[in-house]
DNA sequence: CCATAAGCGGATGAGTCATCCGTTTCAACG
DNA sequence: CGTTGAAACGGATGACTCATCCGCTTATGG
């Protein structure tokens, strides 16, 4: 599975046609490839050969904040209060969902379709068991719930905080810690 | 705003139309017009001339759905204990959400830019407000929550329901129960 | 039965997508 | 250094989707 490195030319290719890929993200502009080869002043072929799909080079893009994401699980497990540890978490994920676009559909695909995050979506599941199964153990939240929900559930706040597209993305952030709580609440055993 | 009724031949095609999308919808396949088309076997220009954009034909396939949805609104109104009231609801909506796969992009779009469907879910939301309004009343629900929330959470348990696409409908409709039950609780004040 | 407006259909041009293959560039090694 | 082969490049291209336009057909009501 090893890879050789990168070539020094195509290393550099690869890493502006993320950065153009950036901007297309944060404008909200759709993600096609054709089009991000032509303003990356790159040929296509070029782009298809790094980025087979869309989605992959959505991955790239989102990788960073994935990573940022997988950090604060790692903290988030040397709280020691369960809920604390659980909540704080979560919030978290909310944020970076609601933060970066490129995140969402990142996180809502299933994690065996993936190239380049799917290691690291494996970690922030088995973070997200082990937070779990603390607050399980210590009685502080609903026994249905298992590890298989989280991620759905935090897709579900992060595309309800988004249906309102009219809003700007400061009420939407408002608005998904507000869901968060709500569900939180649901959640809580005292 | 009164239009002139359709033309026999018209009205039949209009219909067949609409027999043929739901079909799609089903089957999960995406509602290309020209395809559409095709399989009727009716010119691409009648479908464009009843349906501009594949969203008017999928408000179309939905309108049945939504009809269904108003009229538990409706009935839920009569209904005395006001959580009770907004609990059935509220379950109802779900349920149409994860039955039949033309309702959730409906309800997530923007009212204002539905033709079909805008008065009915105009009527939704006064049935939401309404519900919202006895159950603030009584007590029983947060009160921070507001009608302009009750769409996206709605759509955002939908949502979270059916990102694990491997699942089958009736899994999905389980989980997107469960998920409505963790809200409600995080609602509830007793 | 006729006139006319409403409706029909499919050919077509604009636009997007992703592949193929001839050319260029890097970097390892003598 | 110069050579060489593999790696990477690029853009022309054919397949495909989209939605419009306009000449033809059919329902309807007088």
């Amino acid at each position: 599975m090893s890879t050789p490195p990168l070539r020094k030319d195509a290393a550099q290719n690869r890493q502006r046609i993320v950065e153009i890929a950036r901007r297309y993200v944060d404008d909200g502009r759709p993600l096609q490839l054709n089009d991000v080869a032509r303003t990356a002043s790159i040929g296509v072929a070029t782009v298809y050969r790094h980025f087979p799909t869309p989605e992959a080079l959505l991955e790239a893009v989102a990788l960073p904040a994935i990573e940022k994401l997988v950090r604060r699980a790692e903290h988030a497990l040397t709280e020691v209060d369960p809920w604390t540890a659980l909540r704080d978490f979560l919030a978290a994920a909310i944020e970076a969902l609601l933060t970066d676009p490129a995140v969402p559909p990142v996180f809502a695909a299933a994690t065996n379709s993936l190239e380049h995050t799917g290691d690291l979506k494996r970690g922030l599941a088995t973070a997200f068991a082990e937070l779990l199964t603390r607050a399980h153990a210590a009685g502080v939240i609903d026994s249905s719930v298992t590890e298989a929900d989280m991620t759905p559930l935090m897709c579900g706040i992060a595309y309800a905080a988004n249906v309102h597209s009219a809003l700007g993305p400061t009420e939407r952030a408002t608005n998904g810690l507000r869901y968060l709580n709500l569900l939180l609440t649901g959640l809580y055993r005292p």
